[in-house]
DNA sequence: ATCATTACCTATCACTGATAGGAAGTCAAG
DNA sequence: CTTGACTTCCTATCAGTGATAGGTAATGAT
């Protein structure tokens, strides 16, 4: 079944929208580009927009979707090294590279910026699948419970946030992702050996 | 120097303003309260309002302030134990319980969720004396170096924003900040000591 | 009692996301 | 090649937003 003229006319014209709202988060912001802008930059009027997207909501949801998808590519991509710990850091430290590299997708991806916005099924679908990623790569290194990856999440994302929130650019913060991984996989070892 | 009759009414007036606008900011969200509504809560017509803000963020911003005000006389009113870890431990879960207490101020205190607003000096100076009170407890502690605390900060700050994102209300994460503060205060003592 | 200041009003602006309803274009079946 | 359904896009318009202009009444210090 392959797909028709139509559905494939379309499925293009939506990737183009969503690349062109992406150039637009980034000149003016994720949360206050207009669809008019939007339109505008598409080459066509405002409500047009809506025979691809219900609302702007459905809009940051394609994006959601496609920012997790980059994600998922650019975590394919990476070849780990052998030892665990060493791939588990590389993972978590090419997540950490990708949030800091564009601010504006990783305020849609990881922080709740958008009001009433939340990722449909088959958006929130990937990005469980990023996660599931790390959950492998911890796994491997000997991170198997569930709050030992709770931690290993939670403390990279703090990590992360706290970065880009006071010195975007920087590496105050991310320079101790390594140590902090480090600390977590011991502790979690230690405490599942005894 | 006592303040003038004129000077005292406005204050109440600006502290009722910003008590409503919580309240508002309770129903309806932190973003997306209207001034109208704020206005109507008050009981006066929206452009009265800039008389006391000059804009909707001027708003955000005292509301910043007497948020981080809230924090700073909870964290004055809490009497903390002898030994340092335990008192840094209460220092940190009160910080955690405040944010989980109240999501829409955590939002408008921790997260960038208003685009473009901007703390004032004034204002900012209040958070950095909340910050102040983290880390006195934190070099009692015995975590004097900058880069230690600064993950103290960010793995609590991690667990907290884990927790109210993907289970608010519960404490998945959020238990397991006690064993994290351990973990970063033994590690930071162990390296300062070698 | 006067008068400048403060507080509030109405009217209106530009802009936002969203909807209604119609016209043109596109594609596939007869 | 023509017909007819479907898709795409249009114009016009809506209610709601933060913000500004300009005028009026209340207030408090002199």
């Amino acid at each position: 079944m392959v797909a028709s003229k139509v559905a494939q006319r379309r499925e293009a014209r939506i990737a183009s929208i969503v690349e062109a709202a992406w150039s637009l988060a980034h000149e003016q912001g994720i949360q206050v580009f207009s669809l008019r802008d939007l339109a505008t930059e598409v080459g066509v009027q405002q409500p047009s927009l809506y025979t691809y997207f219900d609302s702007k909501n459905a809009l940051y949801d394609a994006m959601f979707a496609d920012g997790n998808q980059q994600l998922l590519e650019t975590l394919d991509s990476v070849d780990l090294p052998d030892d665990a710990e060493a791939a588990l850091k590389v993972c978590l430290r090419v997540v950490a590279d990708f949030a800091v590299e564009d601010p504006e997708r990783y305020s849609l991806l990881f922080s709740r910026v958008i009001p009433g916005f939340e990722p449909s099924a088959e958006s929130y679908a990937v990005a469980q699948e990023v996660l599931g990623h790390v959950v492998v790569a911890a796994d491997a290194a000997g991170v198997t419970n569930q709050g030992d990856i709770d931690c290993l999440v939670a403390v990279t994302a703090g990590l992360i946030d706290s970065q880009m929130s006071n010195e975007p650019g920087g590496d105050r913060w991310l320079q101790h992702l390594d140590r902090m991984i480090d600390l977590l996989v011991d502790d979690a070892t230690n405490r599942s050996v005894r």
